[in-house]
DNA sequence: TTAATTTATGCAATCGTTTTCAGGTTAGGG
DNA sequence: CCCTAACCTGAAAACGATTGCATAAATTAA
C-alpha cells in the first residue's frame, strides 16, 4: 500500500514521466495503446495522483476553511453536514474552526486557515465581532470570503441568510393569535445582523396588531448562561409576560434554566418560542415551539457560491445575497 | 497580502534561498549578521513558509482526519472539541468525516483523507461496522490509527474509551436502589463495543442485587428510529417497566418520542436514565438522568496519542488502552 | 611560503506533477 | 529522392522549501 508515483509508472513501462502524465490525462498527443497501457498498469498499482503536489503546482490546496462560533449547536452542524456534502462531492476538503464567540479566536483561525493555504473560507461571525476589518485584509489576496448566518453590513461578499425578519414574524404573530399581549423578546447582542433583523420582524408584528412595544420586555444578552438568566428574572419581575421569544439555541437553554426556577411564578398558559434547530424541542418541559432555519440548505447554497467562485476565472463583481425561508415547529 | 517566498527574500536581500532557509532556521553555518538581516526582512514582509512545499518535501501533511458517526451530536461534537484543541496547538490541521452509521462511508472516507495524505486518523467505528479490514489495509502503510468510543477488539491499535461497564452498572444500580425492580435495556447492536460492555455492566448491577435479567426486557436496535419506537412498544406491552436504560444520545430521543405516545399508560414512577452527552437532558419531561463520559478529555487523548506516534520515530509494538472514568448526571 | 582549517555562502538535487519546447519517426505528395 | 506534415515521445523547467556538497575567502599552522 504503498504511494505509487508518475515515475514508478513510467519506469515499468519504460516511458518518460511526461508521457506517462499525458497519458492518463487522455492527451491527444500520445498513442491509443500507449494510452492504454499505462491506463491499465496504473489501475493496476492504483495509482493516485498526489494532491500536494498538484497544490503547490497549482498554488490551490482544493480544500476550504469553515468558521463558526461552536460545532456544539445544531444549527451549525447541520450546516455543516450540507457545506461537506457540497465540498466532498466536487473534490474538495473542509477544514472547520470555532471561533467560540471570540474575535480573537475568529482572528486566529483566519490567519491559521490562510497560512495553511486554503482557497476560500465560509463564516459565520462571532458574536463578539463588530467589525471585519480583519476579514478584509485577507479578502484582498485572491482569497474568496462567503458569509452565512451571522453577515456584515457590507456589500462586497456573497451572502447566505435566513429570512429572519420573516420568521420572527411570524412567531410573534403565532403567539398574539394564541392571546399572547405580553410576549417577551430575548435575543443576542446588536452587533449580530440576526439580532437587528428578528428584533424587527418581532416589532413589526405587534404593531400590525396594536400593542405597543415595551422596551422592558426585551433584552440583550452576550454569551454568558448568567446573563441570560438575570434577563428572565428581571421581565419577570418587572411583568409577569404570557410568552417568551428567545432569539437562539444558547438562550433558549439558558433561560429554561431560569424558568425551572421560577416555575411556580409562570402560568400553565405561558408559552415558549424558540429561533433555534434544536431538534429536542419537543421533548421540553414546558414546551418549546421553534422558528426552524434551513441549516443543512444554507450549508450547501453557501458552498457551492464559494466553490463557484473559486472555479470561475473572472473576479466576481456583483455579490449575491441569498434569503432562505424558514419555517415554523409548533410544539 | 501576497504570500511571500524564500526567494523573494532571497532576491531582495541579494542571497541565495539556501542562505535565507538556513538563516530562518538558525543555522551555525550562518554569519550572525546575516541572521539578523534576514530575520529582520522576514519579520517585515510577514514570510510564511508554505505548508504545502514542505509536505510535499517531508511526505507529511501535517493534517489528521477524524472519522465519526455523526457531527450532530452532543458527544462526538464535545470529543472533536477536545481533538481540534489538541492538534491545533501542535501546529495539525484537522479534517473532520462522517461515516453516518454506514461502512461504506466509512470506507469512503478513510480513503479520501489516505488519499489526501494525512499524516493519520482518529475513528469511532460506524454502527454498521463488523470488521476492520478496510483499516488493517491502511495500517500496513505508516499510517497511524487510533480508536476512541466505539472501538474492535483488536490489540494491534491505540484505544481510548469510557467506563461503559462501570457507567452502566452505576447506572443501574442507581435505579435499584431508587426502588426499580423492572428495569428495560434498550441499546445498539452487539457489534458495538459499547454495546457489550454496557450490556456487562446493567447484568451486573441486576445480579449483585437479586435481580434475574430477562431478556425481553432488552432490545438491540439499529438506526432507524423506528426501530427504537418498537422495541418502547414490545416492552410497554410485554411488561410495563418501571424503569428505561438507553444507551446512547440517539436512542434516548427516539424512545423519548415513543413514550410521549403512551404517556398515559407510563406511571409517573418511571425512571428514565441514558448513557448520553446531551446537555439538555434536564430539561426534558420526563425527566432524563445520564451516565456522562468525558467526552471532551477522549478527544484530547486519544488526539495526542496519535500525534505522539505521529511524531517519534520509532515503530510503537505495545499499544495502550486508556479507560476514562464517567459520571452520573441525576435529574 | 605553503598547506590545512575554518567560516560563510551558493549550487543543485529532491519531493510529484504538469507543461512547454524540441526532437525524432513515419507517411505521403511532389 | 526530398520536403512537409502528422504523430509520438522525452528532456527540462516550474511550484517552494530543505540540505549535502562544493567553493571561495580568510585565518591559522607548519
Amino acid at each position: 500500500m504503498e504511494a505509487v508515483t508518475l515515475k514508478d509508472i513510467a519506469k515499468a513501462l519504460n516511458l518518460s514521466t511526461s508521457t506517462v502524465s499525458r497519458a492518463l490525462r487522455d492527451s491527444y498527443e500520445i498513442n491509443e495503446n500507449t494510452k492504454k497501457l499505462v491506463a491499465e498498469y496504473a489501475q493496476k498499482v492504483n495509482y493516485r495522483p498526489n494532491p500536494i503536489a498538484l497544490s503547490l503546482k497549482e498554488n490551490k490546496s482544493r480544500a476550504i476553511g469553515v468558521i463558526v462560533p461552536e460545532i456544539a449547536n445544531n444549527f451549525f452542524s447541520q450546516a455543516i453536514n450540507g457545506i461537506e456534502d457540497e465540498a466532498y462531492s466536487r473534490g474538495y476538503h473542509v477544514v472547520i474552526c470555532q471561533s467560540h464567540e471570540s474575535l480573537e479566536r475568529e482572528k486566529e483561525n483566519l490567519r491559521h486557515l490562510f497560512e495553511r493555504r486554503v482557497d476560500g473560507i465560509l463564516i459565520s461571525l462571532s458574536g463578539n465581532t463588530t467589525d471585519i476589518v480583519h476579514i478584509l485584509e485577507y479578502s484582498e489576496s485572491n482569497f474568496a470570503v462567503v458569509f452565512f448566518d451571522r453577515v456584515p453590513d457590507s456589500d462586497r461578499f456573497h451572502k447566505v441568510v435566513a429570512d429572519n425578519f420573516l420568521g420572527a414574524f411570524a412567531a410573534t404573530e403565532y403567539l398574539i393569535k394564541q392571546g399572547k399581549k405580553r410576549i417577551a423578546h430575548i435575543t443576542s447582542p446588536l452587533t449580530l445582523s440576526i439580532t437587528k433583523e428578528r428584533l424587527e420582524g418581532y416589532k413589526k408584528a405587534l404593531e400590525k396588531h396594536g400593542i405597543a412595544v415595551d422596551n422592558q420586555l426585551i433584552k440583550y444578552c452576550g454569551f454568558d448562561p448568567e446573563e441570560a438568566k438575570a434577563a428572565v428574572n428581571e421581565i419577570i419581575d418587572y411583568q409577569n409576560p404570557d410568552a417568551f421569544f428567545t432569539c437562539s439555541d444558547r438562550l433558549a437553554l439558558h433561560c429554561y434554566e431560569a424558568f425551572q426556577n421560577r416555575k411556580n411564578e409562570l402560568s400553565n398558559e405561558t408559552q415558549f418560542f424558540g429561533f433555534t434547530n434544536l431538534n429536542v424541542s419537543h421533548l421540553f418541559s414546558p414546551k418549546l415551539s421553534t422558528v426552524v432555519q434551513p441549516a443543512y440548505e444554507m450549508g450547501t447554497r453557501a458552498a457551492k457560491i464559494l466553490l463557484d467562485q473559486l472555479e470561475s476565472k473572472r473576479k466576481v463583481k456583483d455579490f449575491e445575497k441569498i434569503v432562505l425561508e424558514t419555517y415554523l415547529k409548533i410544539s
